[in-house]
RNA sequence: GGGCCCGUAGCUCAGCCGGUAGAGCAGCGGCCUUUUAAGCCGUUGGUCGCAGGUUCGAUUCCUGCCGGGCUCACCA
């Protein structure tokens, strides 16, 4: 137990002193009549009636024998008016032992102050939960409309470690969030009215799969065997559309045991969709219209600003081949080139590449660090190579490629999709490809699942694919240039080692 | 994992080339019954991230560690 600075000591005296009045500073209950923003959207209706609101003391300007504090609750703040006179001695008792960061409920009435704030009137205070730690301190003034923001609560670790601070103090936060609910209903009702079923599928798997990403590896003690948390939903989804589901969907976590950035939190969440008898081109229509119909849902407009950008999400989006999108950006010919020629014109651009890479790899190396960023407006790259993605279909038209594409927006991927490999042994080649490259020492090939081949084997529709990354999808619909900024709880070290905390595992 | 930067009061920060710390807000006490970054007067509060080293003396210099940020690498 930390010990107590003089200010939580405070706040615990002050806690003794409002029960010695005879008060419980944690009742029960506290029926309210109206939020901030009902009372400030209605004060025509409202004036001078009387309402009860509650929420956490905000700021406080004592003035002798009364006093204004606001008071917030999840849609605002509002106004309170305190007077000795009006509500008693011993309330004002009360009042006096209050501080910035308890709640409390208001009874009173509606009026606006001499300077025109909308504010309650309290004929009776009651405090609903007396808090013992000291909020930081942010100030606000309105300056020509112009919000200006004194001493923010700023500091990126205390904000994401303490998060229900970082909601308290800074509403912008909260809006955010909001706003990551409101993506995801959007997408799902957009979904579901497609008629598509919302599925759920095992996180914890014996084989992962679906992505190439190194796993988390846990352990069933019952069981005695080894499970993955899960990388992708891919292999269990098709298994369903095998099964006779004509569209599903799932909305999950997945984790991915590699590297931490702006961009990677271990535990993300990701859409994945799969229709059957569809293809790639018509699932770039879907993601189009998802994408900029939940834009406008959420945002009200399908054009958005993303770190100062412009962004147009109106479809149709451009189309662009990958081999196309390097020759566009480069000058490269990548068809025209064999290998060593590939390696060079990649060395002759200043990229440092290895001798066993392959053709994909320098592909991909050239894309990421040439086409990708300079790809702001939203942007399906189609037509991978076969060697980077081994669940997807052979391209109709080129037997090195296949059917694949990626939706990117401000220089970032935002999904993956594909016509999926529906042929049984083609797929059982592809496999054996990613084991031969895992037998090299590449961690993240993909693994052979026998359960998934002996789905395909029953026979699987042809069908179209999709995964979109809710979190990246997010950042870009707020504003947000940080992972970090949309996931609430993102992962942290510990803050300290704390041996009496520690968990004792059998 | 590499590079750069940061860690000082509850919060936001200052502290030059070493002499064991300061401001604003918050808090506490006083005045103030329509204030709003309320105001005025007074005042408390710090193992200067942790551990070593150099030194008569370290918040300051050096090393290591812990935590964080940005960035590069890795990575769908």
């Amino acid at each position: 137990m930390e010990s107590l600075n003089q200010l939580m000591q405070q706040r615990r005296e002050k806690l003794e002193k409002i029960r010695a009045l005879g008060i419980n500073p944690y009742p029960p209950k506290f029926d309210r009549t109206h939020t901030s923003r009902q009372i400030k959207d209605n004060f025509e209706a409202l004036e001078e009636k009387e309402v009860a609101v509650a929420g956490r003391i905000m700021s406080n300007r004592r003035m002798g024998k009364a006093a204004f504090f606001h008071i917030q609750d999840m849609e605002g703040r509002i106004q309170i008016y305190v007077k000795k006179d009006e509500v008693g001695e011993k309330t004002f008792e009360l009042y006096k032992l209050l501080d910035i960061g308890d709640i409390v409920g208001i009874r009173g009435l509606v009026f606006k102050t001499r300077t025109g704030e909308i504010s309650v009137f309290a004929k009776e205070l009651q405090l609903l939960a007396k808090s013992l730690r000291p909020l930081p301190i942010v100030k606000e003034k309105e300056v020509d409309g112009k919000k200006i923001v004194y001493d923010p609560f700023s500091d990126k670790e205390l904000r994401y470690r303490q998060r229900y601070v970082d909601l308290i103090v800074n509403p912008e936060v909260k809006e955010v969030f909001i706003k990551r609910s409101k993506i995801i209903t959007a997408m799902r009702n957009f979904l579901n009215q497609k008629g598509y079923l919302e599925v759920e599928t095992p996180i914890l798997q014996p084989i992962y799969g679906g992505a190439s990403a190194r796993p988390f590896v846990t352990y069933h003690n019952a069981l005695d065997m080894k499970l993955y948390l899960r990388i992708a939903n891919e292999l269990y989804l098709k298994r369903l559309i095998t099964g006779g589901f004509e569209g599903v969907y799932e909305f999950g976590k997945d984790f991915r045991n590699e590297g931490m950035d702006r961009f990677h939190n271990p535990e993300f969440t990701q859409m994945e969709l799969y229709v059957a008898y569809q293809d790639y081109y018509w699932m770039m229509e879907l993601t189009e219209e998802m994408i900029s119909t939940v834009a406008q849902e959420v945002l009200g407009s399908m054009k958005i600003i993303y770190q100062g950008q412009e962004i147009d999400l109106t479809p149709p989006w451009r189309r662009l081949p990958l081999l196309e999108s390097i020759k566009e950006f480069t000058g490269i010919e990548v068809d025209n080139l064999d290998d060593a020629a590939l390696k060079d014109a990649a060395e002759k651009l200043g990229l440092v590449i290895e001798d066993n890479w392959g053709r994909a790899k320098i592909i991909d190396e050239i894309f990421g660090e040439f086409v990708e960023p300079k790809l702001v407006q939203p942007t399906f790259i189609i037509d991978y190579p076969l060697e980077m993605s081994p669940l997807s279909k052979i391209h109709r038209n080129n037997p090195r490629l296949v059917e694949r594409f990626e939706p990117i927006i401000a220089g970032k991927e935002i999904g993956n999709a594909y016509s999926e490999l529906n042929d049984p042994l083609d797929q059982r080649e592809r496999f054996m490809q990613q084991m031969q490259l895992r037998a090299k020492g590449d961690e993240e090939a993909q693994v052979i699942d026998e359960d998934f081949l002996r789905a395909l084997e029953y026979g699987m529709p042809p069908t179209a694919g999709l995964g979109i990354g809710i979190d990246r999808l997010t950042m870009l619909l707020t504003d947000s240039p940080s992972i970090r900024d949309v996931i609430l709880f993102p992962h942290m070290r510990p803050e300290k080692r704390e041996e009496e905390h520690e968990i004792d595992w059998e």
